[in-house]
RNA sequence: GGCCCCUUCGUCUAGCGGUUAGGACGCGGCCCUUUCACGGCUGAAACACGGGUUCGAUUCCCGUAGGGGUCACCA
């Protein structure tokens, strides 16, 4: 196990592994971020390898996807990353030296006949696994130029234990665990195979990855041990298999809901990625009753034994919650950058930024930041909302009419400065402060909420403040 | 179906034998207030069930139920 002590520094290595057949959906992205954060957490290093051995299914589209995804998370990586496809002779060649150390034997079994005896294990409700009938077998028996698999003979007796960081000991017999598929009748090998190798090779020493592979684990111990006791070398690596995150409906994430790639969240949803990466390192770890963490937070905090073994589900209301608190305490020229586009081209960043200060206290993404900041960049005459428009009666016109003749002649076009001044005004006239600040808003925005509203007039500034309450007054 | 894992408010979680079972999101109320928010206060809301172990179980053990995962020449 891995611990603080200064002479683990350094030592920890850790993988992201995906298999580029679409986008970084959250499970993933979740799993990057435990295994990022795990490896800085321990200076050690943060590795990621493309699983493309599935030529069929693997696109280009789909790794650039995936890397874009980690990089808007911010996670980085200390090597470039491993391409599984591209270690094919790597794989075949472990595979051999199986083979000639009798751990592994060719199985010239068809297709056609192993659907056949599953479908006999299905019909008696038997364990659906390979029964090993070339196991023993004399090869020879086989006719001449007939196809073969590699096959790996696992122990048949005794079991198989892991002692899992996040599951605790977890416990197979080894009767469960069937003589699997090394390499393809065409040669190529295995996920199996291949993950085993790619895993040592990379000195990885920690595997962190989603609970679904704890099973795969038991089917994987076997050639490492097989390995080890081969050519030496080959430690089992610590396994930390993380439950998974749900959908609303309690399922695992898939295509049909949720698992929508994390730029769908900064696109769609206005999502900041340290929101996401702060939600998604909530979901299924926490630290005490912490609830924000800032990403140096996180590398300080984060631990495998916080990491709790029950699935979450995913609720986007609460993301949204904590993308309101990570706006609110983002930079606001960067904001101004980021919101910009959305409100058309040409936008003044400047006045956008300075305004930021008001506006990101009114929203939970970023679209809600360029709505609120829409009025900004209006071209008079303003259009009116149907709330506004009915603010601007003639009772709301006269009224604006007294404010723009107080206004003209303010000297100083400050918020403390106005407000004094307006707040005279309505008590001249006895009124609430509000029967003057509602059309003036619906005057100033063309809507009935926004930022207060002397923080509007000052935006705004005098010249084009006084011409939007003058157009609108009566 | 076999095997494996899980089970604290609706949701995310804290708890690691003795707590008025805490926090957050969401929901209700109040306050602040020029609108909308933000913020503050506050209310309702949970230990799946049954056996043990123990002076004492949310906590440890065993069942039951429920949920999830996995069973390819896919990864």
């Amino acid at each position: 196990m891995a611990s603080d002590s200064g002479q683990d520094r350094g030592k920890v290595v850790t993988r992201f592994a995906p298999s580029p057949t679409g986008y970084l959906h959250l499970g993933g992205a979740r799993t990057a971020l435990f295994n990022w954060l795990f490896a800085r957490h321990h200076g050690g290093k943060a590795l990621l390898r493309i699983e493309d051995t599935d030529h069929k299914r693997s696109t280009q589209d789909a790794i650039d996807k995936i890397l874009e995804g980690l990089d808007w998370l911010g996670l980085d990586y200390d090597q470039p990353p491993v391409f599984q496809s591209q270690r094919a002779d790597r794989h075949r060649e472990v595979a051999l030296a199986l083979l000639e150390a009798g751990h592994a034997y060719k199985c010239f079994a068809t297709t056609e006949e192993l659907e056949a005896m599953r479908a006999e294990q299905r019909a008696n409700k038997q364990p659906q696994r390979y029964d090993g009938r070339w196991r023993d077998r004399d090869p020879a028996d086989a006719p001449d130029g007939t196809p073969f698999v590699v096959r790996l003979k696992t122990p048949i007796e005794g079991e198989t234990v892991i002692k899992d960081a996040v599951q605790g000991e977890v416990r197979v017999a080894n009767a469960e665990i069937d003589d699997y598929v090394l390499l393809r009748a065409d040669g190529t090998p295995t996920y199996m195979l291949a993950v085993v190798v790619d895993d040592h090779d990379m000195g990885c020493t920690h595997i962190i990855r989603g609970d679904d592979h704890l099973n795969n684990a038991f089917r994987q111990l076997p050639i490492i041990k097989a390995m080890d006791q081969i050519e030496g070398g080959w430690p089992e690596p610590v396994y930390a298999h993380a439950p998974l995150i749900h959908g609303q409906d309690g399922a695992k994430l898939s295509k049909r809901h949720g698992a929508v790639g994390v730029e769908a969240y900064r696109d769609e949803l206005g999502v900041l990625p340290e929101a996401l990466f702060n939600y998604l390192i909530r979901l299924g770890w926490g630290h005490g009753d912490k609830e924000e963490f800032t990403r140096q937070e996180a590398i300080e905090l984060f631990d495998l034994d916080g990491v709790g073994k029950s699935a979450s589900r995913f609720d986007l209301k609460k993301l949204l919650n904590l993308n309101g608190h990570h706006i609110r305490e983002a930079d606001d020229e960067r904001l101004a950058r980021l919101v910009a586009p959305e409100i058309g081209v040409g936008t003044d960043i400047a006045l956008l930024a300075k305004a930021m200060p008001v506006l990101k206290m009114r929203a939970k993404d970023t679209h809600e930041l360029a709505e609120g900041a829409a009025f900004l960049f209006k071209q008079r005459p303003l259009e009116m909302s149907e709330k506004a428009s009915s603010l601007l009666d003639d009772e709301g016109r006269q009224r604006l009419k007294l404010v723009s003749e107080r206004l003209k002649s303010e000297n100083s076009w400050t918020i403390e400065a106005l407000e004094a001044t307006t707040k005279a005004l309505s008590e001249e006239l006895e009124l609430g402060l509000g029967k003057l600040a509602q059309p003036m808003r619906a005057a100033l925005t063309g809507t009935t909420t926004s930022p207060g509203i002397f923080d509007v007039l000052v935006l705004l500034g005098r010249e084009e403040s006084l011409a939007r309450i003058d157009a609108q007054a009566a």
